[in-house]
DNA sequence: TGCCATGTTAAACT
DNA sequence: GAGTTTAACATGGC
């Protein structure tokens, strides 16, 4: 369900719910509902994996981990418990297994737009500035450090260091100049083609990397290690992904 | 059918 | 205290 480009998605299909009131509103969420009923939706915020729906003088923030999923307009069924819903004249938006926070300071002071990727105050050279402030850190790392790059998950993960035919393991103090605005650059550039193809239906056929089994590029199998601090499943080929070193320069 | 995963936080450790 | 490891959450695809 997750990684930023996914919420953008959801952010549009809500869409039609912006500046109408909510009507009633209920969930095994552990929050006080009556705080919402019969305040109207200013706006829907994203902020990289962050759904945050603003209401007047509060603000609910959904973040779906691993397993979330929200439905609209539909039935629902019966064997998923609703987390938090909210209905409105035009329609109704349940949102299921997700972690439910209510946020009342002003969103200005908490979060950095510029950090990420899908929006459009998205600031590569501050990127690039908070990645060179941690040289020891492998690539596989820092690019799911949200407060650099929010909204990269672990499939934008494997899709960029491959498509750049970058080492998971390289440190970031050990990459190029040119390499490190390549990476952050296309961190941003394949989370809108991940979007483009999501909404296509088509996410999955245009992997590269991600749960593949031989490299497109010269056909030896991936490399699947747990890398990192993070651990999580990284996919690469040891042949054509560069590791950058002190001799490399 | 069992395994595994697009994620994060907090508690339990060293 | 810092840094690291583990557990918890809990659903759906293959």
């Amino acid at each position: 369900m997750p990684e930023g480009p996914t919420i953008v998605i959801l952010k549009e299909a809500v869409s039609k719910f912006k500046g109408k009131k909510v009507l009633e509103c209920g969930g095994n969420a552990a929050i006080d509902f009556s705080l919402f009923e019969n305040k109207t939706v200013k706006d829907f915020k994203t902020w990289g994996k962050h759904f945050i729906i603003c209401l007047k003088s509060t603000n609910i923030r959904i973040h779906f981990l691993l397993f979330g999923s929200y439905s609209i307009d539909e039935k629902i069924k019966p064997t998923r418990s609703v987390r938090l819903f909210l209905k409105f004249k035009n329609g109704t938006v349940y949102f299921y297994t997700c972690s439910i926070k209510v946020i009342d300071q002003d969103l200005e002071k908490i979060y950095d737009w510029t950090a990420d990727v899908m929006n459009k105050e998205f600031d590569p050279a501050k990127a690039r500035k908070k990645l060179r402030a941690k040289p020891g850190t492998l690539v596989c790392d820092a690019l799911l450090d949200q407060e650099i790059l929010a909204g990269v998950g672990n499939i934008i993960k494997n899709e960029v260091l491959y498509r750049i035919r970058l080492h998971p393991e390289t440190t970031i103090g050990n990459l190029p100049a040119r390499k490190l605005t390549e990476l952050v650059k296309e961190c941003r550039d394949y989370s809108f083609e991940f979007l483009r193809w999501k909404k296509a239906n088509e996410l999955k056929k245009h992997w590269l990397a991600y749960s593949k089994k031989v490299c497109s590029r010269c056909n030896l199998p991936f490399i699947k290690k747990y890398c990192g601090k993070t651990k999580r499943r990284t996919l690469f080929c040891e042949n054509c992904q560069i590791r950058y070193s002190k001799a490399t320069h």
